[in-house]
DNA sequence: ATCAAAAGTGTTATGATTACAAATCTAATT
DNA sequence: AATTAGATTTGTAATCATAACACTTTTGAT
């Protein structure tokens, strides 16, 4: 995504669009990776010299504030984002720990007696193993 | 439940029945509040004056090993635990907080062409508005 | 009663995240 | 171009949950 389209979008939802959030953001759109705060820190540090982590928590917490982004508590180590877009659930592998998406049919999750249950948020995940490591057992 | 039917369930999973696993099984039988290490630990301090965190972190890891006890990340400060019971998914009310077990209907998850994915964990878990906060609101 | 293995304890270390105050940048106004 | 207030970024220090570790206590078999 090209910078322009970013900066619009940030201005859309009354963020500045500094370099540092472009950046930030450009890395969460180009790799969808469910990085972590370590991960885009010393992805961006090259490009940005002066960056502070701090900066990336800002940024990252602000980002999801707004709603343009999902925070995963996935292994409650380290906290992963991702951009919010399509419904989709995680699913980790527990032997070589790779996180697939997996597309997300919207079944009714509340049963009957449950209906007055306003969801806001959705996280579904799963574990086990991956197609890849489950042959190798 | 009775000393002796979790003294039978921790022999069945070869862990030793000393008497702080077994009062730490009691907690989570008895009150099904979802715990953390700390709200364990100071229910217990009063029963058992000698007791040490570290001997709660072990024996709800212990627990988990032998998969009588899921862990639950749901809020990414603490981890919260649970016994292993029948399948139900978490609800967090994000205004009270509370966290609700909601009865869950085991769809299928995986969509076509994830057939080869093989589930050894399910977490789900919603956030939103309680019927007691929605109508306050 | 002895003794090795298991369990529990308490202190210290670790590591992710936040708080905070200082520094820097931005953009509008003169 | 200079000024300046407000937003953003930075770096350090604090916080807090959890783990590591070494020591002590308990257990249970001989």
């Amino acid at each position: 995504m090209e910078t322009k389209a970013i900066t619009e979008i940030l201005n859309n939802n009354d963020i500045k669009p500094s370099y540092a959030r472009i950046q930030i953001y450009k890395y969460l759109e180009m790799y969808k990776s469910h990085p972590t705060v370590d991960e885009i820190y010393l992805h961006l540090i090259d490009e940005i010299p002066t960056l502070s982590k701090t900066t990336v928590y800002n940024t990252l917490n602000l980002f999801s504030e707004r709603e343009l982004v999902l925070v995963l508590n996935l292994d409650n180590l380290e906290k992963r984002y991702e951009l919010v877009e399509q419904n989709h659930i995680h699913f980790i592998c527990e032997s070589c720990k790779k996180i697939y998406d997996i597309p997300y049919e919207d079944n009714n999750l509340l049963p009957k007696g449950f209906e007055n249950f306003q969801i806001e948020e959705k996280h579904i995940f799963l574990k086990g193993q991956c197609p890849k490591c489950s042959k190798l057992n």
